[in-house]
DNA sequence: ATGGAAGTGTAACAATTGTTACCGGAAATG
DNA sequence: CATTTCCGGTAACAATTGTTACACTTCCAT
């Protein structure tokens, strides 16, 4: 158990200076979430900011009627900028946070953070460059939703799932596939019959088989 | 001209601790721009962070084919989310910013805001709720563009406007609004005349009048 | 095995939005 | 004043997306 922390807490040190990394040892905690938890919810406030240390997370937006809209997914090593700055502002969140796999995750008190990004310029830097990555992935959800069709954002979506799970299966029912999508499941398996008759992918029950001309 | 910047820079006099206060005075520099002037184009790096001072400015995504989309406004106080995260990590940016009015605005140098990032806490905490107002209004943009028709969207826009010159009088012509929403001019013409027959505003050349009840 | 739930295919239709085209009036320009 | 440009209204149509309904299959649980 231990020798795995020190393992995860191994994959930060490209990262961190060590003497930040001694304080993640001693100072943080490690977290297992199962597949499809919720790690947070709109409108609850978070206690401490996580890293990924294994697994994938994704955030997702959802509005009023419930209807859900895919952000961005937490990969390896990544955080989530919403956190870090509700963290140290002691905002509600504004959007969910589930696992999306198995993960495993290292929490860090509030109230670290906050001395850390006067003390630590690697953590001021992943810090920095957290925010900046969330906001490119979210002005790219704004290009998807506002200025491309439905078909178009099926297929980056589709690529982006196959890109993260490392295989070109992808176990998803149409409906699982237009809530992330914020649309309709009719619309859903409209377009993916197309794209089945066009030869770029294979249906099948909870699964799609993604061929290498899409 | 020396009252000016410093009736100025007493505007940011509750933000600020006196020793920031102290060197926004001598280290920075205050910048005059006109109305509709770009000040920063998709793709450019930044050389300074900018406060408003004094008036409104505009940041838009714009997607390859030249479609523009409104983000949100930058009032008095108020800097870009953006232009930190970019400014820290030296990168291009991926939004264009331009002068809703005639605007002055403080230039920071780089430089000076990674320093103070340790040094200051209430640039610490100016920066980290900047960050978080932004998300929370890109996230918005996307609620809308995701979720919401766009008559409705046109109908918070034209609140948004309205809300931002403090009139009830809006001064744009139909492409323009078209643009910002990133639609078509024949669909705005279509909804604004449509909230006309409602009697929820009125139309006239280059300018709605916006009644009570819209 | 069998009944029911879940997942998919499809039709039919509605609603919304995009596109093109053309007209007429208002403003600007000389 | 004449000409041109800009702006808005509107029709007609296309394309996209949303909605409802229903049939059929697969899977699961009792």
């Amino acid at each position: 158990m231990f020798t795995q922390a020190a393992d995860y807490l191994n994959k930060l040190s490209p990262i961190f200076e060590p003497a930040l990394l001694a304080e993640l040892e001693t100072k943080t905690m490690i977290m297992e979430v199962k597949a499809g938890d919720t790690l947070i919810n709109m409108g609850q406030t978070i206690r401490a900011t996580p890293i990924m240390l294994k697994g994938v997370g994704k955030v997702s937006r959802i509005n009023d009627d419930g209807q859900e809209l895919l952000l961005y997914y937490v990969k390896e090593g990544e955080s989530c900028a919403l956190t870090f700055t509700c963290c140290m502002m002691a905002q509600s969140s504004v959007v969910r946070g589930s696992a999306e796999e198995d993960c495993t995750i290292l929490a860090i008190p509030i109230n670290l953070m906050d001395s850390w990004m006067a003390e630590y310029s690697s953590w001021k830097k992943y810090v920095m460059t957290t925010i900046l990555n969330r906001f490119n992935e979210v002005i790219k959800t704004i290009d998807e939703v506002a200025f491309k069709k439905m078909d178009e954002r099926l297929i980056n979506y589709m690529k982006e799932k196959s890109k993260i799970s490392g295989s070109s299966l992808i176990n998803l029912t149409h409906q699982q596939i237009a809530d992330e999508l914020g649309t309709n499941r009719v619309v859903v398996s409209r377009l993916l019959k197309k794209l089945e008759i066009d030869k770029k992918l294979l249906l099948y029950r909870n699964q799609i088989k993604l061929l290498k001309d899409l």
